[in-house]
DNA sequence: ACAAAACATTGAACAAGTTCAATAAATGAA
DNA sequence: TTCATTTATTGAACTTGTTCAATGTTTTGT
């Protein structure tokens, strides 16, 4: 569990074991049962999340009633709506357990006790959004060049074991389309 | 034009004047005339920058040869392929300067030597690196759950200035729309 | 083990967006 | 100014994806 956190922080910075200590003491342990929320849209999100156990998917519901799924957190993934968080506003997320999950959280003021305390911390953050924002940019041109069907190869190539624990209601969410759609190109992909 | 810059820092976070003459004495002015490049594809992006003049797309060509636009940085936007940058492989993409153009380049080893010397240096780029994934955040969704026609307004509301110089293959290429699409939108808004 | 609820599949009619080819309009270089 | 190039518009046929409603399948709670 703990050993999760250490070594993701320790894949991105060295920290000596005081400052590991210092900066791991920050986080609080909360067990998400299944379908329970973590954030609600119209909350302001008081934490940053490094989620050790279980699944979550972190999405948004638009005008007409549909949902959007920004990203699935496995193991290991962090997950918070950064722009509430930051700016202190009211979230236009939803972050719901999709199994019996467990996540380490940290409040926005120990994280700021991290950054003016442990310079270090702040170049974790900021090398962590780096790459989220890289894939991120990366998603974008495939949603903007790919088919549905192409970008559902890719996610199951990408994703080979979240594609069995979601359903296909789920993953539509993400890919952008209808569950009916994606039930045709299934059978499509099925009858090769 | 030098001002630009420091407004932009001063922004983000607070520097004493010794800091800011530091970090700024790391960049160097470069001009970019219309049409030419500041990146290509296959090359390895040595620069972030910073636009103080003119107007660029950041762009992709994908397997078929369309384009898609990842964004239009007018002046106080910063330009790089972070993921070509910080890890030091080739890019992806090209960076075209649509209007004669100029920036402020700084390189990598001069931005690690801030990061390591300005340590508010490394709060600036998580900053404002945690601000244009928010943005990115909200255009995904609405990528996923706008029509086209929808997007273009948006476009035009955001953007009303930059609308007017883009043409309309380049609009379409953001949109992630086709360009004879586009022109069809335009007349059905122009019949209301 | 059962009933209720959630999930997946399918077809038919429709809407959104693409492609291709033709034409007109605007821009730019000499 | 002129000629070539780029840009914008349009229509027709096509492809991709949606919507709705019906049906079957799987999960879940008790």
């Amino acid at each position: 569990m703990k050993e999760l956190l250490i070594q993701n922080i320790l894949n991105h910075i060295t920290l000596s074991k005081k400052e590991l200590d210092s900066f791991f003491s920050l986080f609080n342990q909360k067990e998400v049962h299944k379908k329970n929320f973590l954030l609600r849209e119209g909350e302001i999100c008081k934490f940053e999340g490094f989620v050790i156990k279980g699944l979550f998917r972190v999405y948004h519901i638009d005008s007409n009633g549909f949902e959007q799924v920004l990203y699935f957190a496995q193991e290991s993934w962090w997950i918070t709506d950064i722009d509430s968080f930051t700016n202190e506003k009211p979230s236009q997320l939803y972050i719901q357990a999709l199994e019996d999950s467990e996540v380490l959280l940290i409040s926005k003021k120990d994280k700021e006790f991290a950054y003016n305390n442990i310079p270090k911390i702040e170049k974790l953050f900021r090398v962590m959004t780096q790459k989220t924002h890289i894939a991120l940019q990366r998603r974008m041109i495939d949603n903007l060049s790919k088919t549905a069907d192409q970008r559902y190869m890719d996610f199951i190539e990408k994703y080979p074991n979240l594609f069995q624990q979601l359903t296909n209601v789920q993953i539509a969410a993400y890919l952008g389309i209808s569950h009916e759609f994606l039930s045709k190109i299934r059978r499509k992909i099925a009858s090769k």
